[in-house]
DNA sequence: GCCAACGTTGGC
DNA sequence: GCCAACGTTGGC
């Protein structure tokens, strides 16, 4: 069991639309160290705290869990798609997808001033200048106390 | 909208 | 392999 943090734009798709749907494709990653992470190292039943970025304010907003592991993105093939990479090829794929379903949207968001000032999370990846990774581990004990925020 | 930080690209 | 130019991320 991993846990890991993931980012995405709540314009785009955030803890609503998850909530919404159930399940969803986590697609669009196009970045090497995010994509290893994803292909080689995300579990089925994995815990994923889902991140607001590009918000106001940013922070966590609730939880997901990884429900289907790696597989060729597809949107890198289609032409038409705007996470569209003509250097990945069906048959041999640089991007990869996994699927997650929605556990819970957090009773109080927890922004990133409050990860910042809470001092069991000083070690957290999220929180180190100019990290823009969007897909990052952490350890059990920053999950929890992460989670005890949000409740 | 600004801009610092960072990743990627491509010429050499 | 270097590195300048460029594009993107993401907080503010």
């Amino acid at each position: 069991m991993a846990y890991w943090l993931m980012k995405s734009e709540p314009d785009v798709f955030g803890i609503d639309d998850l909530q919404r749907v159930q399940t969803a494709i986590w697609d669009g990653v196009r970045n090497y160290q995010a994509r290893n992470f994803l292909r080689d190292q995300m579990h089925v039943n994995d815990e994923v705290l889902f991140y607001h970025s590009n918000a106001r304010p940013a922070g966590v907003a609730g939880r997901a869990k990884v429900v289907r592991t790696a597989y060729p993105d597809p949107t890198a093939f289609d032409p038409k798609h705007r996470y569209y990479d003509p250097k990945s090829q069906p048959e041999n794929p640089r991007w990869y997808a996994v699927d997650v379903a929605f556990v819970e949207k957090f009773r109080h968001f927890v922004t990133l001033d409050e990860l910042r000032q809470h001092p069991a999370l000083t070690d957290l990846l999220v929180l180190k200048r100019g990290n823009r990774l969007s897909i990052t581990p952490m350890t059990a004990g920053e999950w929890e106390v992460i989670v005890g925020l949000g409740h």
